[in-house]
DNA sequence: TCTTTATTTCCAGTATCGTCGAAATATGGA
DNA sequence: TCCATATTTCGACGATACTGGAAATAAAGA
């Protein structure tokens, strides 16, 4: 990942309705929500949504596909680990403590997936 | 982690010269970088340095101790874990399939914790 | 104390961002 | 086709951020 690119996410993620909205859309997992759905669940008109959700889209965090009147809003679950990994990949060139604590992070995740560490 | 906190560090990093900067400080380690030092391998202007240093200061991204004439800037470590820790927090709350990407990265980390996986 | 070096603060011009009313566009149904 | 609903685009105002010159502050040595 470039580093303008990872700049771009950031800058995307970097506002309080922005965030909100995407962890929404994390949580709400692949099947997303309409865009109305979203606003009612902010509380924010939604053009102002619009906007916010077409910066995220561009950045890559966030997905949209129709659905008849209304358009679905999914979590760009790829480019955000790519954004993660771009955040994480120097933190062990020199400095490996703090390769533990992101370690203990990932393990926490409470998923099936945990089980792929004992393979 | 707040949203508000969450949002400061973001926006602190969401800047091409702090995300820089901000790496820079990472890779260094715990010796850290000299304010001046910093801003010759930047290429900017110390006063810029100085100011893009406050913001992710403010934000906990890094610390600076005096050292003589030089002050001594080094990554917050704790800090950007939270942040990251944050951004992960819900990554399985009904998608747990983004969970085994994370996973992988924490792997990918080439440092001595790893060992701690088998423990 | 005076000078040099290192860093920060102040300031102001410029640029970019955020917001939301109003209008435009897209879709499905009568 | 006409209407109702869902969403986006446009536009403009106010707010906020970025930059770097110049001045101020901090520290060390002569």
């Amino acid at each position: 990942m470039e580093i303008k690119t990872a700049v771009t996410a950031l800058s995307a993620l970097a506002h309080e309705g922005r965030l909100n909205a995407f962890r929404l859309l994390v949580r709400a997992g692949q099947d997303g929500l309409a865009s109305g759905e979203l606003a009612r669940r902010l509380g924010v008109p939604a053009n102002t949504l619009s906007g916010s959700l077409n910066i995220l889209s561009h950045a890559g965090l966030v997905e949209s596909r129709r659905a008849g009147k209304s358009v679905i809003y999914t979590a760009g679950y790829a480019n955000m680990t790519e954004l993660l990994q771009f955040l994480m990949e120097d933190c062990c060139a020199g400095a490996s403590d703090i390769c533990a604590p992101l370690i203990e992070i990932a393990l926490a995740c409470d998923c099936d997936d945990k089980d792929k560490i004992d393979a």
